[in-house]
DNA sequence: CTGGCGCTTTGACGCAGATCAAACAGCTAC
DNA sequence: GTAGCTGTTTGATCTGCGTCAAAGCGCCAG
């Protein structure tokens, strides 16, 4: 347990009805397939909204499980810790995305969640989204999809790390940023990495130094064009093609 | 999609009664935690048993999703393929496991289920176990916990694959092992794998000739004793040890 | 009993990625 | 501006695990 780091948004009318209802990310996020009354009622469940600044936790390893977390605005990433002080980056979030499942099973948080950029979080809490899903069907059904979503996509994490070779990993990585871009309606092939390095490599269970490595590389082969954090794809196919040799 | 390799047992009412109220695996499957009242209800959802044997598939990559599954006996294995063939083993499930979930969120199953030896699972039609959390509270909460305990498994195999050396890989397997045998009341000491060396590999992130070395280097350290698929854990400590050398 | 097959063990060698090290780029504070 | 810090790139070298190969074990079929 520790203290919040931030401030929550006072629960006025004006920021209730800012929600799910007129929020942007509506098709990404919980919403997802719901009528509109549907999203006016679980509107009245996300209780407020809370901003965290860049470098701070939104929870942390051990801190008592309330509520999950949809990202409004920002960037996350999620880590699990060793008692030795190894780490594992277990996720990259973006708008829309869900966070602070790992919590539920035992009433506590599992791994740490840390903004990678300033970022806001609609705070919904755990108890009033369970009361929703009983009366609302579709909402349930949809947050099962939610839940069964993360462990597809964990499963794919460790295809990667128990199956592929270290540029394989980058490019799988750099094409699911790509395409999690495009859903987000910002472009595909140019963006900006809010995560460093070391933590790409702790995703990708790579060293930094390789990291680094596979990112020139792919430059020097025309794939990619990488300046620091900022990336250009030039050759989304090439990608897949180191992705997969034979097929394409 | 494929037709299915087993036969499904008849509806009788002897195998509901059978189900989950006598059944010795209560506390560590579905109902934990539910009234009897309560279990009564969960046995009308779980519509049949299921046997598969040994090297059948429960279910494909690519099958339409209807249920999930508890495997009443008997031990699995779930993998997910890359085009190019090569696999991974995402997961071993014994008794009082759920199977399945991967597929509520494309309604379709990502990853594939076999049998690793002669086994039996409940089949619990997924409509109807949505059905009944929403007005079992307590069984929709456990069934939540159910989805999270998975995702906070799967977060552990991250961190396996990404941040450990191959001895410290197989120590934490055996000691999972272990712990998931004492749970069900067999010797925590002494068991049988069900899986080959190569299927610990894919697991673990190894090849099956680094598994066979690490265990014989455990036997030569006296911490275990390997004849093929037999194992005697003899040192508890020293691998735990062997897991994080500065504590201990 | 015997042959064959699937799985495991062990050895010799090679290589992808780790480690160590140094230079460099970009940002913030003053 | 410039000092200092954090993060990145690149080179040189090392090593844990992979690869290749061969022998051994245990089980089943005939």
């Amino acid at each position: 347990m520790h203290k919040p780091e931030t401030r929550s948004i006072p629960l006025t009318l004006s920021t209730i009805k800012a929600a799910c209802s007129q929020c942007s990310l509506r098709e990404l996020c919980l919403p997802f397939g719901l009528s509109e009354p549907e999203i006016e009622q679980l509107d009245s469940a996300v209780g407020s909204r809370r901003r965290v600044k860049r470098g701070q936790h939104l929870y942390r390893a051990g801190d008592g499980f309330e509520a999950i977390y949809a990202v409004k605005s920002g960037f996350f990433k999620t880590d699990v810790l060793l008692e030795d002080g190894r780490n594992q980056v277990t996720g990259f979030q973006m708008a829309g995305e869900i966070l602070g499942m790992d919590g539920i099973s035992v009433e506590t948080h599992t791994c740490n969640s840390v903004a990678l950029e300033d970022s806001e979080v609609c705070v919904i809490p755990f108890s009033q989204l369970e009361q929703l899903t009983r009366e609302i069907k579709s909402l349930q059904h949809h947050f099962h999809k939610v839940m069964s979503r993360e462990i597809v996509r964990d499963h794919g994490v460790m295809m990667l790390l128990g199956a592929m070779r270290a540029e394989e990993r980058l490019a799988a990585f750099l094409l699911n940023l790509s395409q999690r871009f495009i859903a987000r309606g910002y472009s595909a092939s140019e963006f900006h990495l809010r995560m460093t390095r070391d933590e790409i490599g702790s995703y990708l269970g790579l060293k930094l130094e390789t990291v680094s490595r596979a990112f020139s590389r792919f430059d020097e082969l025309g794939l990619i064009r990488v300046q620091q954090k900022h990336i250009v794809i030039l050759d989304n196919p090439g990608l897949k093609k180191l992705l997969n040799p034979q097929a394409c």
